[in-house]
DNA sequence: TGACAATTTATACGCTCGTACAGATACTCT
DNA sequence: AGAGTATCTGTACGAGCGTATAAATTGTCA
């Protein structure tokens, strides 16, 4: 008996109390991981009652798939918007700009002052390593990355599919790696941290350029 | 009252048993984490009773340091051998060779017959992206990454410490994401899996070093 | 052989977990 | 006002958790 979303009030009733409760859940899973999290520990955070959390996010595996889901579409819709706009004024653009144009949606969720795309880029990166969840997130990522992919492959034509496939999969690794490990940066270098992911985005873009560039070539 | 390893065959008498628990742990935390491990699966999994997990590892937490830290010294020999080797044939090794050296030691214990190397491999893979165990990893990896460091700064005098840090850092990501998430390759090419993280090493390396050297520049 | 220590078994305790649900409350519409 | 639905509260249940420990077993050495 799913509450369908409407304009006259009635049925918006519960809807705040169902963003909190995305949205707590949400930090929770992105500072501790799924495991680690506890429904109750989500109702504390959200200031609701521990029935509340099974009224408006259901179990807590469904609770956490709306979560990962949630927020897909507005990325999606974000690198394609970069791909188009480049796409637009260059025929055959290069390789560099290509990665960034990828790469600077997530940096850009990462870094926001909005602190739930902060999580949400932090769930992401966190369970990236966890082929328990990888199920659930490959047909909400690979379309965008197949395009992209595309047009890759078709500025290189000489690279096969396996190593564009390999080389993209490193280059969000070390996406990832820029928001769930950034300390190691700082510790590595006995130097501050910048303060966001986005202020590591030249570095990150050259490095991962640099590298698609070397094994296509 | 900790049994010390002698060789007399009295104090060895339960260490079998004490690898058997060490090995079904690193086995169950390489596939699964640690959260969502119990003691109960890992007694399972080794084929002992309960308490006997207590009596060798202590309790789950002082267990899965241990796991952690057991086979550290080995993969740091491993890497500061083949530094030492490659230093010993030339004074300043390219960066590609460098790198080589640094990365093929973990792909190789990754891809070894011995199943719990494999386990630890993914183990350390698995929970690089989490802050929680990242300051127990620190003090075992640092060290070696410093050195490796050094001399790439040595050979790259106008890169400064941050940048160095940073490649190293995404260079480390993709190794690691070649063990824990390899199947996103095959995933995104529609290939089969080559079957060992070994078999992407040229790849790998290439696409680190292009990267290091493309920061750096 | 018998004393003694190391190891293993079996069980119990106190918690927290995810889930379910009956009842109370708030809101909407007739 | 009153019926009816949506939302929220409070509580309970069974299961599994990590840990501790008494008792049984095994092995060692005097």
């Amino acid at each position: 008996m799913k509450t369908e979303a409407t304009t006259d009030g009635r049925l918006l009733r519960g809807e705040a109390t169902r963003e909190r409760v995305l949205d707590a859940a949400e930090r929770c899973f992105g500072e501790r991981g799924y495991d680690d999290v506890s429904i109750r520990q989500i109702a504390t955070e959200a200031g609701v009652t521990l029935g509340v959390i099974g009224f408006h996010g259901g179990s807590k595996l469904e609770l956490f798939r709306t979560v990962l889901t949630r927020r897909v579409e507005t990325l999606n819709a974000a690198r394609r918007k970069r791909l188009a706009d480049l796409m637009s004024r260059q025929d055959r653009p290069d390789l560099r700009s290509l990665i960034d144009a990828y790469l600077t949606p997530y940096l850009e969720i990462a870094s926001r002052g909005d602190q739930q795309w902060r999580s949400y880029a932090r769930l992401i990166a966190r369970i990236a390593t966890d082929d328990r969840w990888y199920a659930e997130m490959r047909p909400l990522y690979d379309p965008v990355a197949h395009e992209y992919l595309a047009i890759i492959g078709r500025i290189h034509p000489n690279a096969g599919p396996e190593k564009l496939a390999a080389a993209l999969t490193l280059t969000v690794a070390s996406m990832l790696a820029l928001v769930a490990s950034r300390i190691r940066i700082s510790g590595l270098s006995e130097m501050p941290d910048r303060g966001s992911p986005l202020q590591y985005r030249e570095m990150l873009v050259d490095f991962c350029a640099g590298g698609f560039e070397k094994m296509l070539r």
